[in-house]
DNA sequence: CAGTTCACGATTGTTAACAATCTTTGTCAA
DNA sequence: TTGACAAAGATTGTTAACAATCGTGAACTG
């Protein structure tokens, strides 16, 4: 592990050329990650060609890297809907999660020394700071970016990209498929994980990533999905 | 893990609009997991439009997919080349991939019956065939997809792509720094594994496979860069 | 001769019109 | 009322022309 990572999308350089899709792509990555965004919301070009003014080649070039991603799945003819994950896929996204984070923690509390905790524990503080102020889709989305940022904070570039690929889907399923109290992540769990990398306790916090993400899980209901709202309103909007 | 993973690349379904991108793709990943494409090539528009005989929109979009699989870097103005990692990269390349595949070897170790074996078996089959026809290309080639077919048999899209995405990345790595006798792994390194696997023995199958990235990774020199080569001749056309 | 500038050609980026496909709506008949 | 069918409208897919940018090389100047 090596430099820190500093960018968030695809590629690093470029001037605006890009930028006009990743804005799209970054928009609407968050709108999932806060659950604004509903599976099967379909997106058609030309509401988002309004919404972000910008011309329909820039907008099918960002539903492609969106699709490219998982986060939105492209059907021909027919548009683009936000990715509606079913039980088989939920269950590899929390397989594939159970056997890359715990071996993340544990290598991270080995020797975290390498690793940028400032990351970590100012996120951690972002995360107290919304729940103070009760504020659910800030809550929501810090609290899967928390893992994101477990990844980031390595500094290895691949293993951010696969851990953010995750946890979208991640928040897709819990949005689908948690009950209303647990979209979020219990207050403290994030900091006692923290807490032992900090401590170099690899085995607690392996440990504890394993009981949190078990508790994820099985706060989830398989059987009753959630009604896919059909329509984007001025979801797109504020910020 | 459940069920096992059929197509390739990006989404499933799809008539034949994806199609023409997805045939662009899948020729220069394979182009690019054989080594015949060197990092820092160009990929001009026009070149592909008429190697691949589409519209100049089919080619863009693939060079947007590419780009997102980390296979190629797109610059503004001046066009696509085949990404070139450089050492910071292919460290974190290799840091990703000790935290990945130890563990899932060994899942797969500790239970071997919800794991699609055949595929490897098949696998290893081609690559012994390879080797005995003294088929360069193709033996890099499969060396790599073994690793990538180890994700596969688990049967979880999400793995299997993470996979897929480092193991290219581990090709143009070899194809940079590595002698030239080392671009393929080492014979029999792949099916001790396997067996490893089948025996149900998951200690060691992971000091097996840790072993063997290491074996690659020491193959590599640093310092001295391939010489790349700058213009794509009928690299693209056989097959 | 070295270095700079400018113009040309080549390549990529963008736009808008057109074509193809799907969805909806309205009509008709059973 | 229900179902099938057809035309109209809306949406996506494709193409080609145009605009902007970059690289190259010739001409020019010191």
């Amino acid at each position: 592990m090596s430099s820190k990572l500093k960018e968030s999308t695809i590629t690093s350089s470029n001037l605006k050329s890009r930028s006009d899709e990743s804005i799209i792509v970054e928009r609407i990555y968050k709108a999932v990650m806060e659950q604004r965004l509903a599976p099967k919301t379909k997106l058609s070009e030309a509401r988002l060609c309004e919404t972000f003014g910008v011309g329909r080649m820039h907008v099918r070039r960002a539903l492609l890297l969106l699709a490219s991603q998982g986060i939105i799945e492209l059907q021909s003819n027919r548009g683009a809907y936000v990715a509606c994950p079913d039980e088989s896929e939920a269950n590899d996204v929390f397989a594939a999660r159970m056997l890359i984070e715990p071996p993340l923690v544990r290598q991270m509390a080995q020797r975290p020394d390498n690793i940028d905790l400032t990351l970590l524990t100012d996120h951690i503080a972002l995360e107290d700071a919304a729940r103070k102020m009760n504020e659910r889709t800030e809550i929501i989305r810090l609290s899967g970016e928390f893992h994101t940022k477990l990844a980031q904070s390595t500094g290895n570039k691949f293993v951010f990209r696969m851990m953010r690929e995750l946890v979208t889907r991640t928040s897709l399923i819990v949005g689908l498929f948690g009950s209303s109290e647990n979209a979020s992540c219990p207050d403290d769990e994030h900091s006692n994980i923290l807490e032992a990398i900090r401590l170099r306790n690899p085995e607690l916090a392996e440990k504890l990533l394993i009981s949190h993400l078990n508790h994820i899980q099985s706060g989830l209901d398989m059987t009753s999905r959630q009604a896919p709202q059909d329509d984007l309103a001025a979801i797109l909007g504020l910020e």
